[in-house]
DNA sequence: CTGAAAGCGCTTACAG
DNA sequence: CTGAAAGCGCTTACAG
């Protein structure tokens, strides 16, 4: 160096109390000259930190919850941490001898992390052990709806109840739900909320009002088309994705129904195409921004001191009115 | 440990040829009851590797190299390294000390980085130090045309000159080009395209018929009015992205000029929301998934070994007819 | 084939 | 207020 010790160094740069303003002031002259950096690998080895956030993608193909969302996760937690001092450790390694997520953050060191899981990822019981070990916080998805951890949701019933009554404020009295699979606590809640809307405003719900499948397109089609094969007196349905609901309305037109006047149709999601499909699609939106930073902030909080409390907040959604819904025709 | 000292086990771990076959199976084995992992940390203090790549996302707003983008790149390049045994190391911090692309790179140790970098960062000189000191790969954009650097691009001149002769098949004579910027690299190549393929064809081109503004919407449509106030007989445009190609149909609705039977729009890139377009649009597709995919395996052979031998890779477009344009009417 | 020793680049008590 | 020393958890020559 120049002039000092390490150890002195090193005070200065992490601003120790007891040291003389001018040492300080000329260290940090020469650090900025030479643009110095502290290796973290070196730092992190003694501090256990890292200043990095750990981030695990579940992205399997297919599941409804993929691309559209993510990014707009990604993006929110990218800025919300960035401002705090943290960069975003993404893990993508797939030849790791453990499947363990707790074993992978200490391999990599990071301070604390994120988990936005889809897919078969989201029921893999290797995932319990880590929230022991590391500050996490869940979003959108859990392995488990009993488990005691940090997670930011949409709020999916409170959604589906809006958009429920919503059909109904419309004249609807018949109709019918397009569901995703059962196991997501974000699935079941979507039918949850339509449930207890059309229970709660008397409609003559019956359980055949609800139709279970995947979050594709395609098998929303064939939904579609299967139910109204029974009972062809829905003057509505509630697709529980937009993706879905386009599949719901490829049906429709199939079947020569018009979408809205003879059909009223509704999606949850809005995805960004939404807008643009035809007919622009009346929808649940999700605050995935608001849900990326929420989580976010949780996780910082976290980590500069654990309280041991746990957080679930539930970020309120909003309904977009498009052209796909109308009143019932008489 | 159980039994040997930590040099054998390291040993064992590291496929050291040197070891006797038992010794090796049983710290193997107790490796596997443990769930033990290397730190990172420590490793890549004195191995100077961290089986991590890094990643600048440079993601200003309405550059309209923007969202619908990055998401491609990105899961290619998650894939492609993660299959390699690497993670993903994003750059978000914001606090940084230091604006050196380099620097940043020393500090948090990755063995290789890829660039994806949008409106002014683009054009950030911190950036040049940095493909000497790391293994580097650009794609999509370079801070200067000039620069020796392995970079994976669309091919856009040759997808430029495809939109226009596609235009010029179907009859037009008079097209209007709706360019974004100047300064990268990309959108000049577009620029180029069009014009070599125009004057290429005997079309009665002049420079007016190209009209500069950036990537967003709402300038696009400004653009559209103020040539067609000037010049009326246009009978195609070409924007120079998808964005662009909205505002100009928006302007068209406005000047009450039917698409595509009195005016035919092409755009560029085929964003997701393309088809779902009123009408569908009729767009130059970029190959994104390819171009993360073909960057990854560059930055991947880079860092096994750097045979200083730089990579300039231009990805095919494909032209994707869809509603938007049709033959010139008589 | 195995282990003791040095060293990677830092931080943190601890003397002085 | 400053610096020598130990230690973070590994790997890599180097002896034995």
């Amino acid at each position: 160096m120049a002039g000092v010790s390490v150890s002195t160094v090193s005070k200065a740069l992490n601003n120790y109390e007891d040291i003389n303003e001018e040492t300080r002031k000329k260290i940090l002259q020469i650090v900025k000259e030479m643009d110095y950096v502290p290796n973290v690998m070196a730092r992190g080895l003694v501090t256990k930190s890292t200043q990095t956030i750990g981030v695990f993608f579940g992205d399997q193909t297919n599941s409804g919850f993929d691309s559209p969302f993510l990014i707009d996760y990604f993006r929110s937690i990218k800025d919300e941490v960035g401002a705090a001092g943290y960069d975003l450790l993404i893990f993508s390694n797939q030849m790791r001898d453990t499947s363990s997520y707790k074993t992978i953050c200490y391999e990599k060191g990071v301070d604390g992390v994120i988990l936005i899981l889809t897919g078969n990822k989201r029921t893999d019981e290797k995932i319990h052990e880590l929230h022991k070990a590391f500050p996490t916080v869940y979003i959108d998805s859990l392995p488990n709806a009993k488990l005691r951890v940090n997670f930011v949701e949409s709020d999916n019933e409170m959604g589906a109840w809006e958009a429920t009554e919503h059909l109904i404020h419309l004249g609807h009295r018949h109709i019918l739900k397009i569901a995703g699979d059962t196991v997501a606590k974000g699935s079941y809640d979507r039918i949850e909320g339509f449930r207890r809307a059309c229970l709660a405003n008397g409609l003559p719900f019956n359980e055949d009002w609800i139709v279970y499948g995947n979050y594709s397109r395609e098998q929303a089609a064939l939904l579609t088309k299967e139910a109204f094969s029974k009972e062809n007196d829905f003057t509505a349905v509630f697709a529980s994705s937009d993706l879905m609901a386009y599949g719901v309305i490829d049906a429709l037109k199939e079947l020569g129904k018009k979408v809205p006047e003879e059909v009223s149709v509704i999606g949850f999601d809005d995805i960004d195409s939404a807008q643009y499909f035809h007919p622009p699609l009346t929808t649940v939106h999700q605050q995935r921004f608001q849900m990326g930073e929420t989580a976010s902030k949780i996780l910082l909080e976290l980590i500069k001191n654990n309280d041991g409390m746990t957080h679930h907040v539930r970020v309120p959604t909003v309904l977009v009115e498009r052209k796909s819904c109308c009143e019932v025709a008489n």
